[in-house]
DNA sequence: AGCTTAAATCCTTAAATTGAAAATAATCTA
DNA sequence: TAGATTATTTTCAATTTAAGGATTTAAGCT
C-alpha cells in the first residue's frame, strides 16, 4: 500500500460526507471562514464543525491560517486539484468533465 | 438534500475504502470476474469480500450479473463517469482531466 | 486577574466495518 | 432424486470509527 494511495483514500473519506461535502461548497464560494462562520450556515454542534474542518483540513481539502482567536479556513484549490487528478490517475479512467 | 447528492455521497463512501479500491482496479483491468476470483487476489475473507462487492454494485461503481451459481462482477464504466461528473459539477470544479 | 469568545479535545454513545458461522442457491453425482 | 459440493449472500457479534455534548485550552478584553 503506497503512501499516496492512503491519501487518496483519505481525500475520498473526507468527501464522502454531506456536511463536510457542503462546508467545502461554502468555502469555496466565501473564500475564508473562520470556524464559526461555517458553523452558522449548518445545523452543527461547533464541535462537529471543528472535527470536520480538521478532517478536510488534514487531507488537503481545505488550508487553514490563525489568526489571533479565529482559525479562518479555506478551500485548497491547489491541492483539491492535485488530488482529483492523482486520483483519476490511480483508477485510470478520466472522464471528459 | 437532493436525491442525486445522496447518490454522490454514497458512490464516494464506497471508492473511500482501500480494499474497495483495488478490488475496482482489478475489475477494471480484468473485465468480468466471480466473486471467489475476487477474493483470491486478496487477503479478505470470503464474506468480507461480498460485502463489498455488494456495497460497489449498489452505489453504481461495478454491476453483477448471475450466471448458474456464480456471481459475475465487473466494472460499470457509464455510471463511473457519470457519478464522476456529477461530483465534479457538484463541487463546480472540472479538473483538466 | 477575571470575563468572554473561539476552537480543540475528551469522553460517551451511535454507526459502520469486519469476519465467523449459518443460510440460500445452483450444480453434480451416486 | 437425495445428498454432497461449490458459490454466494446473509446474519450477527466484535471491533473500529465517527458524532456530539461537556470540558479544556487559548487569545483577547475590561
Amino acid at each position: 500500500m503506497s503512501e499516496n494511495k492512503l491519501k487518496h483514500i483519505e481525500f475520498f473519506k473526507a468527501l464522502a460526507n454531506e456536511d463536510r461535502l457542503e462546508i467545502v461548497k461554502l468555502l469555496q464560494k466565501s473564500g475564508e471562514l473562520c470556524a464559526q462562520e461555517v458553523q452558522k450556515n449548518f445545523y452543527l454542534e461547533q464541535s462537529t464543525t471543528s472535527h470536520h474542518l480538521n478532517k478536510l483540513r488534514l487531507c488537503g481539502v481545505t488550508k487553514a491560517r490563525k489568526e489571533g482567536r479565529n482559525v479562518y479556513y479555506s478551500f485548497d484549490e491547489e491541492s483539491f486539484k492535485l488530488n482529483i487528478k492523482a486520483f483519476l490517475d490511480f483508477i485510470n479512467k478520466i472522464p471528459e468533465a
